[in-house]
DNA sequence: ATGCTGATCTGTACGACGTACGCAACTGTA
DNA sequence: TACAGTTGCGTACGTCGTACAGATCAGCAT
């Protein structure tokens, strides 16, 4: 688990611009000098130069140098979601949004699992370091993909109300889950790369919530909840579109090997709501799951629940 | 996407047991036989034999042959969760709780992506392929893992009423997700594995749910929605415990990152209610995450929720 | 023109991983 | 003794993410 070479080299400069050595607008060693001085490729030197401009530090200005960041270079308006990714050079065949668009497309059909820098990069017909070009790892393209994904929603006009709200954003996010299963294996909170895009959307849901005297914690807990509550169904949504056919054991080969053992739990008498339950599902052809169903009952449980707690008062006014 | 050979083999014999071509008590041709028809090496058709006998298909009667199962071969009185792992030789040195024990330590302590049966191996000081002898699979192995966490699960009685025992389960369920956090990241639903454990603790939540105009269905829906709430919540406990201090990317840093885009976000006048909580937070040293409150948050709403729709004239009565 | 700069692209290779398969003992039964 | 099935482990394959090495280029400074 020894830093890679590049990470030393990205580390150090970061460390003089930070104390102050290396100031705005001035010049880095060049790329060759501080391939000598680490003793390592040119290459590794780049790719940490290419880090530090990623990160916002450095400034490339080609054919002269490379100088410290520092004064009006944060205002890039291109289009969509830039606000997660800074820099990555957009002109040449093959873009980002190229990759992060191929991955998507994979994901969402075989699955975060399936996923790979190989098969992305030969969905779009390039050797696959090309794609380091444009993504910094696989990681970081999982965070991109995440935040393009959060990117779709939009919110309609739910109508007045705190309900209608809560149970609108609710909806468009569970959609947006059904579109994209993958969504929910990426957790976007304690470290939250891709939150913007998600905060944005939550206008729909902490509009109406302003100014009802809950403070700002509250307010987004309120949000957290319900984005964690979908979440947590979401998370099944994947293994139910595909593990299922893939390994062809279904739901019946399933009962037939574990039917017996729950039996067995049902009979020894300790467990009568178990027994019961047992008992309902042979009697009537037994349980299916149905992951919307859930999540209507989970939706309105909530709605219900806020109603009768931090929106009391609210409702009979 | 070629099926492995002793998976032909496995699938030949289930076929031929499955239409009585085979049949219970009968022998199955013998290993060097079954190799030799089928074109491949010893070891291949003995893994056939051994994923058979994984499944209770067959028994081996060693020294003398191998035989369809179907007597009196299922009530193996071995101690805690026989229920999902039937068969799986536990004599000799190093048994399978051995595996799943390390496993469980590995997963807890470095998450489940750290988890590899290399790993697991060397934790046991034995051979990489050893492991292979108790469990079929890595895929398995979590299967078992899981099983054996959700094994951990006791209910203690939590007095009596609806509202209570659903709070209890909660409860026990966060405290088991807070002990093993990657558990949150294996599935149980839709092709569920290690259920029978987790079923069996359900117990505390289905006993006060009987006899209620319930059918049974309403009652398992109950429980899954439940389940998958703090399920949802438990997923980030993963990231919060690791992946923060490893990568040396703090709150404060992505703040630094991502801040002024939030800011610009909130200056376009276009969300006035996060506009208001970026407001409310750089008042007041803004949003810490306490996964803990939030199920708390959690875990009241649904109970209110409850309270007023499915057991609302149960209060009253 | 001749070095130099950084930029771009891609091939090679490393160290992980899960696990199929081979093979050499071994232990009882017939 | 011959053969059954069992055990244990080494080797090797195909996958992965990605570090790194060059090769090549375009433009600036001299």
């Amino acid at each position: 688990m020894t830093v890679a070479p590049y990470q030393r080299i990205v580390a150090d400069i970061a460390e003089r611009i930070a104390d102050g050595r290396l100031r705005p607008g001035e010049r880095l060693p060049a790329t060759r000098r501080l391939a000598r001085d680490h003793g390592v490729a040119l290459a590794t030197a780049t790719k940490a130069l290419a880090v530090l401009q990623q990160r916002g530090l450095v400034v490339a200005k080609p054919r002269s140098g490379t100088v410290v960041a520092g004064g009006s270079t944060l205002t890039a308006p291109g289009g969509g979601s830039t606000v997660t990714a800074p820099a990555m050079v957009p002109r040449g065949p093959m873009t980002t949004a190229d990759i992060v668009r191929a991955a998507i497309e994979i994901a969402d059909a075989e699955g975060l699992a399936a996923l790979s820098m190989r098969g992305v990069a030969a969905k779009l017909g390039v050797p696959t370091m090309s794609t380091y070009r444009h993504v910094e790892s696989k990681e970081r393209l999982v965070a991109l993909m995440a935040d393009t994904a959060y990117g779709e929603l939009e919110a309609d006009d739910p109508g007045p109300g705190w309900r209608a709200a809560f149970e609108a954003v609710g909806r468009t996010l569970w959609a947006l889950y059904r579109r994209h299963p993958w969504l929910a294996h990426v957790t976007p909170l304690t470290r939250p790369l891709p939150l913007p895009n998600l905060l944005r959307h939550s206008e729909t849901f902490l509009g109406p919530l302003a100014g009802r005297g809950l403070d700002a914690t509250a307010r987004l807990d309120l949000q957290v909840m319900l984005l964690t509550h979908i979440q947590g169904l979401a998370v099944q949504l994947e293994a139910e579109t595909q593990a299922q056919a893939a390994t062809g054991l279904s739901e019946d080969d399933w009962m037939d090997e574990h039917g017996p053992a729950l039996a067995a739990i049902a009979a020894t008498g300790r467990y009568p709501g178990f027994a019961a339950l047992m008992g309902d599902f042979a009697a009537d052809g037994g349980y299916e799951l149905d992951l919307d169903r859930i999540f209507e009952l989970g939706l309105r449980t909530l709605l219900d629940g806020l109603a009768a707690t931090v929106f009391a008062d609210q409702d009979r006014a």
